[in-house]
DNA sequence: AAAGTATGTCACTATTTGGTGACTACAAAA
DNA sequence: TTTTGTAGTCACCAAATAGTGACATACTTT
């Protein structure tokens, strides 16, 4: 144990070990005794300090930011130039390529949206929520500056949702509907799939 | 309880048992305990029957077909108007459009999909290997006929993933990407989305 | 130095889990 | 009628679960 009396090194060690046991089992064998075993520390301090496991999913979670870092995309987005086709057209590129690679390489973030999938409570709820404002932001901006609403955004979210499972899936298999989703070059040929659909669609648009 | 000395039924029972608990409340709480209870048998008649519950589930598994239906699809197939380009945007459509009523239909097919996301063993591994082996099917027989597999196979996985993770979402969400999945209106916009991509697809061929 | 507070330890309960051995009740074969 | 096999019941076990109350040990304030 840790008889080291530091009540902030030891709700750390708590969220720390959270997140080690998401990571490494999943999310499915997270519980109180689990937890303070991981963390080397009495079970009963995650009621103490938390009020329970749900306080203390709920600490973890506030501390990771687990919606997809499309903020810093959006800083980088030269408002300028918003009324250029081409530039749209290679900001599309950018952010789906953001995109996969975040959900390929996070993998804390792949058990959090199985999470979300298996179980609702309040917490995953949230995170949803959040996730679901932040990833319709890239879409509203696009479709505002296209005017065809209607028509782009089922199509982002396809995309969007195809390369989350194509992730997801990746996790126990190595392959999807004949691509390799386990290798480097697998994922290439996918992202060269994301690229031709938002070529096709700009070339539709600029007939 | 049921003192019918009715082996087949009681078995039945188990089974049915398995699909209730799986639709209700997917596949977290299924355990021993659970399963006898929801269908008023004795829980060691599971072993005595079935081995333990990992046979019970096998069994289950192997009454319902949880591949998608694309074999039906695939008896309806004109081999002679193949070389048509037409009849295959069209049958790709279909595919396509049988995909989406599937997975958005089958509530069973969809805990049984998430099922296979959490946890691994030797029935989910069976599962996901069935449903590779069917899936990849249709995009081969499409790929040898366009003669360019590298392209077009991402493509489909892309919007095969797509799909089912929209309809994996919808179970507890109501929009992604501000498409409302909650909705008829919203899958239909899903479903122009996916033609528009595979009308994109083909004109771009005929180039 | 004494008192009080807060951190961490331990022991305990009650419930649920997967799993097993011993039993009864029935039905068909001998 | 007796024997034998099997469907179903029941009682139990060990382990793990969430949660609580009592205690000791430290640190801080007075």
């Amino acid at each position: 144990m840790a008889p080291q009396r530091d009540k902030e090194q030891t709700m750390q060690r708590l969220i720390d070990a959270v997140g080690t046991i998401i990571c490494r089992e999943g999310f499915r064998n997270i519980g109180v005794n689990t937890v303070a075993k991981e963390a080397d520390v009495d079970k009963v301090l995650i009621y103490r300090y938390f009020g329970g496991l749900d306080g203390l999913l709920k600490a973890y979670a506030y501390q990771k930011d687990f919606w997809l870092n499309v903020d810093k995309l959006f800083g980088q987005i030269d408002s300028a130039r918003l009324a250029d086709m081409n530039y749209l057209r290679e900001l599309t590129k950018q952010i789906l390529h953001g995109q996969l690679t975040e959900m390929r390489g996070n993998k804390e973030l792949q058990e959090i949206l199985i999470w979300e999938l298996v179980e609702r409570n309040n917490l995953t709820n949230q995170l949803a929520a959040d996730r679901e404002e932040k990833g319709a932001g890239f879409t509203r901006l696009l479709t505002e500056k296209l005017g065809i609403a209607q028509e782009v955004e089922p199509l982002i979210a396809i995309v969007i949702a195809g390369v989350t499972y194509l992730a997801l899936r990746s996790r126990s298999d190595s392959h999807f509907n004949g691509v390799n989703i386990s290798s480097v070059e697998g994922w290439n040929r996918i992202e060269e799939g994301l690229n031709k659909i938002v070529d096709l669609y700009f070339e539709s648009l600029a007939k």
